[in-house]
DNA sequence: TAAAAATACTCCATAGGTATTTTAT
DNA sequence: ATAAAATACCTATGGAGTATTTTTA
């Protein structure tokens, strides 16, 4: 096999044309070089040099093979730059995933900070729904997701990041539009909408549904939050809207849900074997800082 | 220093994802190729692999890496393909040097049957005046030259390819025209045309006129030997013609020379140390063959 | 004769093998 | 408990050094 050192020697020779000093250049002797460059003659089945004693000469093959050998050698060195440059883990690109019910409102307060602590750091950001998220982490495509706890997934770690309560989203001219709060039996009856399979805001609601006896409307499922809190605006219904998402209006009443007072608690997740261990402890860090100062 | 191997073994794991599999792969032990690999990691300072028990993932520096490590083994290969290719000494490129005045006499020769002897061989055909064809035979430009002997170069080594003879050259109405063959005392007070500083049929034709006791026309020097059976025909003066380039004319007649029989050697000169001396040899044998045909 | 490359021979570094341990699921 | 990678330790290949010979200009 053709070795890196092998073609380093054939480029000092071709440079320098002696094989004495050429062998200097490279820091070894003269017959370590002459050795090496005979076996690789040898191996490569044809000869690159004319010898003389007065002289040595590149054959045209050895001249063709020398000028290759000179690319593949760059192209060591910009492994060595690649590896260099990325040796600092707050530089590159880090690529976060985060569900859909989440990202809208959590991005917009955490990425602009992030980026100026980070400015070398690019950060992609894919907007999935958990399942593909959770698939998508495990397989490399993610360093890191913003998910709900908890996932059944122990090549995982994870910082968790915040607790969020969900309201009651009902429309301003809605029955309960101006309750202090709300208990279980103030939903008697009542139509909840809820968003399309997939979504882990509607598992959560779901849930939250069962426990509380109401049932979901069952002709109707959105795609979005946004849609969501339109239809409630629109009467067609109410639903259950996390913290983050509670963006005031006139059309529409957020409302405090007690015993059962449901939340859902968002983790940064990231794998076990993950090689940005310490740059993902810190984001998560940070994020849980900024959190914090929200007061959910 | 980074090694080929140190590249198969990642490109593999890149691949395989499996230590034990791509070790296989490899034809090494599974402790053998995580030796390497975790040297790779330590001479670059970045790690290259998550490894757990159950999966083995590249990192984001890891895939980059390992796609520039394709790329370099596939240039090896490409080395390892023209050496092969280059193999064949009847094959490829070869640069021959000729003089002026002999290269539209010979080439038409011998280049078409040794075209058809040699099909893979492309043969480039440099005309130069002889002290450059000698600098450049010496630093490899050329693979070979056709010169006249003697050469003093004893790093080159030469088959004698043919011996020409001189002809004089009169105008059809001169008064040696008709001479069956012409003696020195015939040329006195001839006024003998020659080429111009460089070509070595001057310093060749100028030793004879030494000989012969008559003196070169100071007035003109001829670029080229055509330009010289020009002024022949025009009246000019008389000259000496090597009996290749003796084509014949109306305007034109060849006398030959006896006492002194003036001829010149031709030999086909390479480095002793050059990689194609078989082939150089055979074509020399060739070359012979084909101009003993000519009957000079 | 002198300069340079090739040989001869020895030594050591390191790649590789086997057996075993650690680790993570 | 099991599969897989890491570690320990030994072996062997081959790359490198020194001394010497060969070559050739």
């Amino acid at each position: 096999m053709i070795n890196t050192r092998d073609l380093q020697y054939l480029i000092a020779l071709s440079e320098i044309k002696h094989f004495g000093k050429a062998a200097e250049a490279c820091f070894v002797s003269q017959p370590a070089l002459s050795m090496q460059i005979k076996k690789l003659e040898e191996t490569l089945g044809v000869q690159l040099l004319e010898r003389t004693n007065k002289s040595v000469m590149l054959t045209d093959q050895g001249m063709i093979i020398a000028e290759r050998a000179k690319l593949i050698i760059n192209q060591i060195d910009e492994i060595k730059e690649i590896a260099k440059s990325a040796k600092d883990p707050f530089s590159g690109e880090i690529r976060i995933g985060i569900f859909p019910t989440l990202a809208p409102y959590l991005l917009p307060l955490i990425i602009p900070p992030l980026s100026k602590i980070y400015p070398k750091l690019s950060f992609y950001l894919i907007e999935e729904q958990t399942a593909h998220l959770i698939e998508q982490l495990k397989d490399g495509k993610l360093h890191a997701a913003f998910l709900a706890t908890p996932v059944e997934e122990n090549t995982f770690t994870h910082s968790v990041i915040f607790d969020e309560e969900f309201l009651l989203a009902v429309s301003a001219n809605h029955r309960l539009a101006k309750s202090k709060s709300i208990r279980q039996q103030d939903l008697k009856g009542e139509n909840v909408l809820l968003l399309e399979q997939g979504h882990c805001l509607r598992d959560q609601a779901l849930e939250l549904c069962h426990r509380m006896q109401v049932s979901e409307n069952q002709n109707f499922r959105a795609t979005s939050l946004e849609t969501l809190r339109q239809m409630v605006i629109a009467g067609v219904g109410i639903t259950l809207v996390p913290k983050l998402a509670c963006i005031p209006g006139k059309n529409i009443a957020y409302i405090p849900l007690i015993s059962p007072k449901p939340r859902r608690t968002i983790g940064l997740f990231w794998r076990k074997s993950s090689a940005k261990q310490g740059l993902l402890h810190q984001i998560a860090e940070k994020v849980i800082s900024i959190m914090d100062r929200q007061s959910l």
